[in-house]
DNA sequence: GCCAACGTTGGC
DNA sequence: GCCAACGTTGGC
């Protein structure tokens, strides 16, 4: 099983929203590196859940329900999307500043490419990110 | 609201 | 194919 985070801006599709929903379609990705790692997830991947712009913390654990598809709302044709379902929400959210502050996850994507919304996570910081987050791993 | 990072576009 | 201009994302 691989590991992933995702980021989400709450206004746009927050993660109460994915509760309240069950299931969401990962979609209006529009960059290739992103788009990439989104072809790479399987079905049963765990992916962090992270609020951008407000909030900033990792918020929830979602699985993902169905492989990469092509996105209808991309008119090239060339990008695709996840469909998402919730697993657990965060007994405590991390926060970005939680992040920054353990010199542990100073490499990790979130930080060193701030802008990339898709990214893989190392099994030892996805560990470590639910035991700050006081949530059990799996 | 500002600005840094960075991807994309278009002129040459 | 280079690079300046521009747009978008996201932290502060």
């Amino acid at each position: 099983m691989a590991y992933w985070l995702v980021k989400s801006e709450p206004s746009s599709y927050a993660w109460e929203r994915l509760v309240k929903d069950g299931h969401a379609h990962w979609d209006g990705v529009r960059n290739h590196q992103a788009a990439a790692n989104l072809k790479a997830m399987k079905v049963g991947d765990r992916a962090f859940f992270y609020h951008s712009n407000e909030g900033l913390a990792v918020v929830g654990i979602a699985e993902i329900a169905k492989t990469a598809y092509p996105d209808p709302s991309d008119k090239t044709g060339k990008f695709v999307m996840v469909d998402l379902k919730p697993v657990t929400a965060l007994k405590q959210p991390v926060t970005l500043a939680d992040i920054k502050a353990e010199p542990k996850l100073k490499d990790i994507a979130l930080i060193r490419q701030s802008r990339l919304s898709v990214m893989p996570i190392e099994p030892a910081a996805w560990k470590l990110i639910c035991k700050m987050g006081a949530t059990k791993p799996d």
